[in-house]
Parts: structure tokens; sequence; C-alpha cells
DNA sequence: ACAGTCACTCATCGCATGTTGAGCGAAGTG
DNA sequence: CACTTCGCTCAACATGCGATGAGTGACTGT
């Protein structure tokens, strides 16, 4: 009767409350960042005792970087589109359906040195990615702007939540982005 | 002995050491935003006792309201130039020097409640500031756009500290923020 | 059915933080 | 010089936090 009370293996019955800590956290660190999350809040969310939580992370830290760390498939998937076009696609990823992990992971960065780890390195990733295709000189800059670009709209959209942008719909926000994208690669794939 | 230990009349000495006290807050507050600026770390680098941060500013959130209030005249400057350059102006204070103070504010934007309502805030007022300039539809949203491209500029350059934006001239930044921001606003000012 | 395992809870600790009030000593005032 | 004012410090409190370790009861395999 504790909560489960199927017939569920035990190992997998931890392994779900495992990921319900998980998802509360994570939507906990998404709203308020890290120093603001409180485990006992975690707990709360995921109808446990705060205790438990640490017993399977072992500290709030380690809570966090599970919490922010993206499974890795979920990075790396998007192939080798035309620029812009893969340039729409972060944004379309980062502004349709922006995944918890994401959003727990910006919200943080700012104030956790380790997100801002996480996120500068998710940054050079995409820098890498963008700079080999741009032919223009200062292709690094240019790359280095364009993801900054798309970080700030993200933030503005679902950090911030600034009204005109929240309602916006992501295809005409993509639509509007895109010749300013164009305009900082060096307008590879125009119009 | 105390610290200005010249023939300084009591209420300017009282007024300067406030002063210092909210010069060590900007500072810690725009490293490391506000929940992990303690008030004992303010008071040791302004090299005074914490309980007089208190009985200076009565609380610590008063404290930070102080510390990233603008001068409301800093804020207004900046005149009517042409749409883009007012753009790249801001770019340009934003990039090239910007004040303790907003970086202060801009450090905990994402998980300060208060400092999040003063950059929508200021956020609105460039807003409409720019999308009036706008002649294309969609101007809000245009607009609003803009201005999150630029956040994310001078985050990436100034909070998260990116190389590559670091290392980058000014200048050399704005030029090619330059036709970007022409897209975005509907080339007003065209080369 | 019995013993052991294991997911989970309870009570509690140590610590850092914001905040407070009493007190000190030098600057100001007559 | 007596007396007050006041900028400032010291010691302490209350709270909320992350973290710990002993305990409990249900599930498991034999």
């Amino acid at each position: 009767m504790t909560r489960n009370s199927q017939t569920v293996p035990r190992s997998q019955r931890r392994a779900r409350t495992a990921e319900r800590i998980l998802a509360a956290a994570r939507a906990l660190f998404a709203e308020s960042g890290y120093d603001r999350t409180t485990i006992r809040a975690v707990a709360t969310r995921a109808e446990v005792d705060p205790a438990l939580v640490m017993q399977h992370f072992g500290s709030k830290d380690e809570l966090f970087r599970r919490a922010i760390t993206v499974s890795s498939q979920e990075a790396d998937e998007g192939g080798q589109e035309k620029l812009v076009e893969l340039l729409l696609g972060i944004l379309g990823v980062k502004m349709g359906e922006v995944s918890g992990t994401s959003l727990a992971l910006l919200r943080s960065m700012l104030t956790h040195p380790e997100a801002a780890e996480q996120v500068k390195a998710a940054n050079t990733r995409q820098l890498n990615q963008i700079s080999g295709a741009i032919e223009a000189e200062d292709a690094e800059l240019r790359a280095a702007l364009t993801v900054s670009t798309l970080l700030g709209v993200t933030i503005g959209r679902h950090l911030l939540e600034l009204d005109v942008l929240r309602e916006a719909d992501t295809e005409r926000i993509a639509e509007l982005m895109k010749p300013c994208l164009e305009a900082l690669t060096g307008r590879p794939a125009q119009s």
C-alpha cells in the first residue's frame, strides 16, 4: 500500500520512484533554478520523503547533475541539413517544445557554475558545427553570435516569458529569424 | 581611526560607507547573483560589519533593489537616432562597458522574481521605442525578437563569458550584428 | 513460514544565513 | 569640559537548509 500496490518487481519500483523524483526535480529546477529549489520541495512534489531523495542521488548537486544531463542521444540528433535550416531546427527544438531538462539547465546557467559550464560546452559544440559551415571570415565569431542570438530568443520566450514572444507562433518566429540568421552566417541559403 | 580619519562631516561619512556597501553589493550580485551573494560577503568586501549593512538598507531584498536600480537618468539617455543605430547603441552600451548595475540585474533575472520583473519592464520600454520605428507588419514581435537577440549577445559575452565573444572587438560585433538587426527590423537604414 | 533484503520514513544534527538589540567609542554641541 | 549624538561593532537568535543514521514494514527467495 506504499504507492504502487501492484505486482511490480522491487528493482523496477525503485527505478520508477527515482524517475518520479527526477521529474519533480527537473520541473522545480526549471521553474526556480538551483538555489531556490530545495530537496524538501522536490520530495514533496514527488510525494516522497526528503531523505529518500538523498538516498537515491547522494547530494543535491548530484541530483541537479542528473536532472540537467541530456540523454546524449537527444543531444546529438538532428542530421546534417543546410545551415540555416539547422539553425531553425535548433530554434524549433528550443522553442516548440523545449525539454524540461534544457529549461532546468538554462534557468540556472547564470548562477550555478556547473550549469554555466554545461551551457558553454553545449554552445561550443553547436558553435563548431555551425562555424564549419560558414564560409565568410570570422566564422567562429559569427557562429558564436548566431548561437547567442538563438539563446536570447529562447530565454525571452521560455524563461522571461515575454508576452509578445510567448503568444507568438513558433513558425512565425522562425520565419522572422531566418533572414536574420542568414545575415549572420553570410547567407548560405538565401530565399 | 575607523576609516576616513579626516575632517569629514558625519553625514557625509555615512553616505560614503553606504556607497561603498552598495558598490560591493553590486559587484557581488553581478558575479554570483542574488542567492549566492551573502550579506556577510558584501560586508567583508566593503570592510564593514554585516550588521551595518542591515542598518543601512534594512534587508537583503532592499539592498538588492537599491543595487539594481538604474539611476533613471542613466536609463533614459541616448537620443532619437535612426533605428539600427539606436540598436547598435544599445549593443554598445550593453557591450562596451556594461554597468555593474545592469550586470547585477541581468545575472539574477532568471532566478529572482523581482529582477525578472525589472528586466521585463526594461525590455518593454525598449520594445515600445523600437516597434514604433518599424514599418513592417508584426512590429511588436520583430521588436521583441530584436531585443531578445541583443540580450542573448550580452549574456553570451558578459555573463557566460564565451571565449569567442569575450575576445572579440566590440565594433566588430556591432558590425556583424548590423545586417542581422536590419533584417529583423525590416532594413530601415540599409548600407 | 521464516529469515533476509530492501525501499522507504522518522527524528535529528550541523551549519550558514538573514536579522536583531545592546553596547562602544569617537565626533559633534552647548 | 560635560553631555549628547550617532556611526559602527559584537554577540546572539531564529530559521531553513543539506545531510545522516537508525529504524520499520512490506516484499523476496527458500
